[in-house]
RNA sequence: GGGCCGGUAGUUCAGUGGUAGAAUGCUCCCUUGGCAUGGGAGAGGUCGCGGGUCCAAUUCCCGCCCGGUCCA
């Protein structure tokens, strides 16, 4: 096998092969003197202040130089993806170019839109965001450049031709001294596949990875993958960065929005000798956690001859500063492309970096709202993307509400921790650790809130270095992977063609002849069918099918990639013979009247909530239907109302619906990714349905041909099943209406209950609501009353036993509760009094009760009202002061007031 | 998708297997020339909903609904 890394440009240039001194890894470079890498921590950093190249670039600059320059090498520049991977169930971010063809394009299923490509694509990775406006070279979202090839049978471009594309890159359009560059081998995977790579090194800076994929599989597991893939990444910042020298790379990249935030807030600039070694250190050292910061903090200090807590004073705030900076724009890509903020999924990522600007905002004292912070950082973005531009008053709009939300939670928190301060203030005076968790992992609190809270109320709290890490620990991850059992085995049906399926041809046929091709145990394949399989949310079809011998009910329908399988009871179908299917029609008009329904209404709701929203899942039935979209905020009665009226509106216009095979890249490049609104697609062709002048999505559901034959659509009710998530569960055509007409017997019904007609029902209900009230409240009186009336009967029955006196009787027709208002205005009277009082309905019960006095003697009315319960063959208890219990055996009544009573006589005179 | 926290008076929250509480707000009265205030009285509750255990559940258990929050 040839050597990957010996490239063509290396022998004709004269490059030579040598080994780190310091990582041990091997690299190419011109300067045979060379004894280290090129890369961090081998080597420091020895751009800053003077710049390997003869120029400055900005970042659309470089963008530019970079762009233009591959399509002159015959690449075909293509339009930036999503920051959020619709396409992709494995991730929820756009981590790189090349997540962007993962996996359709990648495993050879899908075309790529153009080969080769190059692309620049924003890009976010979150894992690193502690080191964000610090190390001074990282962002969250930065600009991947990459340019890459998709060798089929046809080879495009190899490593050869890589390596030299690279290399006249970086030379010849950004200007940079070959002897300046070297290139290390190195070994890469990632997104399930793998292969070598080169890493492209200039004066300590990684600028590029150069990767050629031809492995599928991860974790040392390869299969080869069907294409060798180019996959390369130019850091456009990091290019941007060492063409200005500049002490970090967020200056010549934020610039603009840098300086209005210290126009904002005054924050003092760090001599120029400071940034730069601590740059320089920043490249050396990975910050992972508070201990790393410290590690770096100490060694910048060491060199610049300063104490820690003065250059932490001087750094932290512009570090605040410049990561502030960096996510206004993270977020502005974020919201622009349709996440919408949420404690779930992509939408938890985009409030994580929304509160933690806020917080940092907070320690710089910036007191302007974050959505005005976020409208300036949209300006900046304008001219290069005004597809986020576009996108202002959405984005300023659900910003505003996170703040809000925010302030709220911290507000609730601060209570909460005062409380909790209080609680403690008289034990240790110190906060746990643990509780330090437990209100940042339950309460949202961040340690130093917590901090700044409870000391004020005297608490101290101690916040560990490796806080987060500790939360971390906290949560046990029992991952558990769901296991999908296909039904057959997948190697029997390797030779049958695709089942024709006569549902999309004609999705109003009922009945359909074909020709039994294969049966296996409960399942049977056709040549062609008219069953829709399970798939896209909408159930599968069920029916009939029979020879002129048998007959047998379809139980199931299911997809095995192209063959589709009958589930059927009983089987006595074989290969050859000629079927009749038959579909449960009312079934299936049904299932299809709601998934058309789902489409108008999903396009309804874009109209009246926003375009922000998106479908985020739909589950389609016989009865009712199921459509969970993203929207920030619950939705109003009358945004539903709105809603449930236009979808009508496109009911009775009766438009034309489509439903047209296209070519995937064709497909996206006409509709965009709103056509992924009811997730990944898989496969070559998509399947566009199109309501005319509404709605585009993919779907493989079956479709009425008019909007027409939807009939009515209405929305049953609303549910949040997740923050950021509403689930709108409605109904269309005949189930529709026999929804409407449940709800009117159920309002008849409560009307006939009621005695008023229909439209009295609300006035009426009310009415009887208050009178209930009302009379709840009389009831209360009347006991109050009776209690006093009681009161002058039961002192004359008193009678005096040593220390205590006693009154014991029954009182017919009492409920328990009035036993004890009873009981308490007896012995409030008299503190001496103990009273014992029964009554009985389908249970009796006994309640003993002791004034203040009497209570003091010792006496255990729980303890006497235990004893006497058990008389009546049940239980009871309660404290020294009153005491209740209760049995079935109504008949002993009068003997456990006699026992009770003997106890407390017994009690009295001893 | 998983974990954790919560739902009690208009509001903020205590609390308990056995008589539902505080603070604040509200109403009225008193104090004052008026206001801030001070004093007093009072109204205000389906203890989220449903089931279970129990003599007894606001409290314990289960399910659901609603809200919060951390993580993938």
């Amino acid at each position: 096998m040839s050597d990957i890394y010996e490239v063509e440009l290396f022998k004709q240039k004269g490059f030579v092969r040598k080994q780190c001194s310091g990582c041990g890894r091997t690299f190419w470079t011109l300067n045979p003197d060379k004894k280290t890498c090129g890369d961090t921590p081998c080597e420091e950093y020895t751009f800053i202040g003077k710049p390997p190249t003869k120029q400055r670039f900005s970042l659309q600059k470089m963008e530019k130089t970079f762009l233009d320059f591959f399509e002159r090498k015959k690449h075909k520049a293509i339009k930036r993806y999503p920051v959020v991977a619709r396409w992709r169930d494995d991730i929820f971010l756009t981590i790189a170019s090349i997540a962007d063809f993962q996996p359709w394009v990648t495993s050879g299923q899908v075309p790529p839109p153009a080969n080769p490509l190059v692309i620049s694509q924003p890009s976010i990775r979150l894992k690193d965001i502690d080191n964000v406006g610090r190390s001074g070279r990282h962002f969250t979202l930065f600009f991947m450049g990459g340019h890459h090839a998709f060798n089929d049978k046809k080879k495009i471009y190899w490593n050869d031709e890589t390596v030299e594309l690279c290399h006249e890159f970086l030379t010849r359009k950004v200007g940079i001294k070959p002897a300046e560059i070297t290139y290390i081998q190195d070994y890469w995977e990632g997104g399930g596949n793998a292969g070598e790579d080169f890493e492209v090194n200039v004066r300590g800076l990684e600028v590029a990875t150069l990767v050629f994929m031809h492995y599928d599989g991860e974790g040392g597991k390869y299969k080869p993958l069907p294409l060798d893939i180019v996959d390369t990444g130019y850091g456009m910042e990091r290019l941007v960065w060492l063409s200005q020298g500049t002490p970090t790379s967020y200056e010549p990249v934020l610039g603009q929005i840098i300086n209005y935030l210290h126009e904002l807030c005054k924050v003092q600039m760090p001599p120029n000798e400071i940034l730069r070694e601590n740059s320089k250190l920043a490249g050396v050292i990975d910050i992972d956690s508070g201990r790393d910061m410290n590690i770096l903090r100490t060694n910048v200090a060491k060199r610049v001859g300063m104490d820690i807590s003065e250059l932490n004073r001087l750094l932290t705030p512009l570090e605040n500063l410049y990561a502030i900076a960096d996510h206004l724009r993270c977020l502005s890509f974020m919201l622009a492309d349709g996440i919408t903020p949420s404690n779930v999924r992509e939408g938890y990522l985009a409030r994580l970096v929304l509160r933690r600007t806020l917080r940092m905002m907070k320690d710089l004292g910036i007191n302007r709202p974050l959505s005005e912070l976020i409208g300036f950082a949209i300006k900046t973005l304008e001219r290069q993307f005004p597809d986020i531009a576009a996108k202002y008053d959405y984005i300023t709009k659900v910003v505003a509400e996170e703040e809000k939300r925010y302030s709220e939670s911290i507000a609730r928190g601060s209570r909460l921790v005062e409380r909790v301060a209080k609680d403690l203030f008289t034990k240790e005076g110190v906060l746990p650790v643990n509780s330090l968790i437990q209100l940042y992992d339950s309460h949202g609190l961040p340690p130093e809130t917590v901090k700044e809270v409870a000391e004020r109320a005297g608490v101290k709290v101690e916040v560990p270095e490796d806080f987060y890490i500790k939360v971390a620990k906290s949560h046990s991850k029992p991952r558990h992977v769901p296991t999908e059992v296909s039904p057959l085995p997948i190697e029997a049906l390797k030779d049958l063609p695709a089942t024709k399926p006569i549902h999309y041809t004609d999705p109003y046929a009922r009945e359909f002849r074909a020709r039994v091709l294969k049966s296996i145990g409960d399942y049977v394949v056709l040549n062609k069918t008219a069953f829709y399989p399970e798939g896209g949310g909408q159930p599968s079809d069920v029916g009939e099918m029979e020879t002129k011998k048998s007959k047998a009910q379809v139980k199931k329908v299911v997809k095995a990639g192209d063959v589709i399988l009958h589930q059927v009871k009983p089987n006595e179908f074989r290969p050859g013979q000629t079927v009749t299917g038959r579909l449960d029609w009312v079934r299936r008009s049904s299932l299809m009247t709601h998934h058309t329904g789902t489409h108008i209404l999903l396009g309804a709701i874009r109209r009246v909530l926003g375009d922000h929203v998106w479908q985020q899942g739909a589950q389609k039935g016989v009865d009712r239907t199921r459509l969970d979209i993203s929207h920030f905020r619950r939705m109003g009665i009358d945004e539903i109302k709105r809603i449930e009226r236009l979808a009508n509106d496109v009911v009775r216009e009766d438009r034309p619906v489509k439903a047209v095979w296209m070519e995937r890249n064709e497909a996206e490049g006409k509709y965009g990714f709103d056509l992924y609104q009811g997730g990944v697609v898989p496969g070559k062709k998509v399947r566009v349905v199109d309501i005319e002048g509404w709605n585009t999505q993919a779907c493989a559901g079956t479709h009425y041909t008019r909007t027409g034959e939807v009939g009515l659509i209405k929305i049953i009710r609303t549910e949040r099943i997740q923050d950021g998530i509403e689930r709108i569960e409605f109904a269309t055509g005949d189930a529709a209406l026999q929804f409407v007409q449940e709800q009117e017997s159920q309002i008849a019904h409560s009307a006939g209950i009621l005695r008023v007609p229909v439209d009295k029902v609300v006035p009426a209900t009310q009415q009887l609501y208050e009178s209930w009230r009302e009379a709840r409240k009389e009831i209360e009186r009347m006991q109050a009353r009776v209690a006093k009336h009681m009161l002058i009967e039961l002192k004359s029955m008193v009678k005096e036993f040593g220390k205590i006196k006693i009154v014991s009787t029954e009182v017919e027709g009492a409920k328990p509760d009035e036993l004890v208002k009873i009981g308490e205005s007896v012995i409030k009277d008299d503190p001496r009094l103990v009273a014992i009082l029964g009554a009985s309905d389908d249970l009796a019960k006994v309640v003993v009760m002791a004034g203040e006095v009497a209570a003091k003697t010792g006496l255990d009315c729980g303890e006497v009202a235990a004893e006497a319960a058990r008389v009546l063959g049940g239980g009871g208890g309660g404290k020294p002061n009153i005491g209740q219990g209760g049995g079935p055996k109504k008949e002993n009544l009068a003997q456990a007031i006699q026992r009770a009573t003997d106890m407390c006589v017994e009690h009295g005179v001893l």
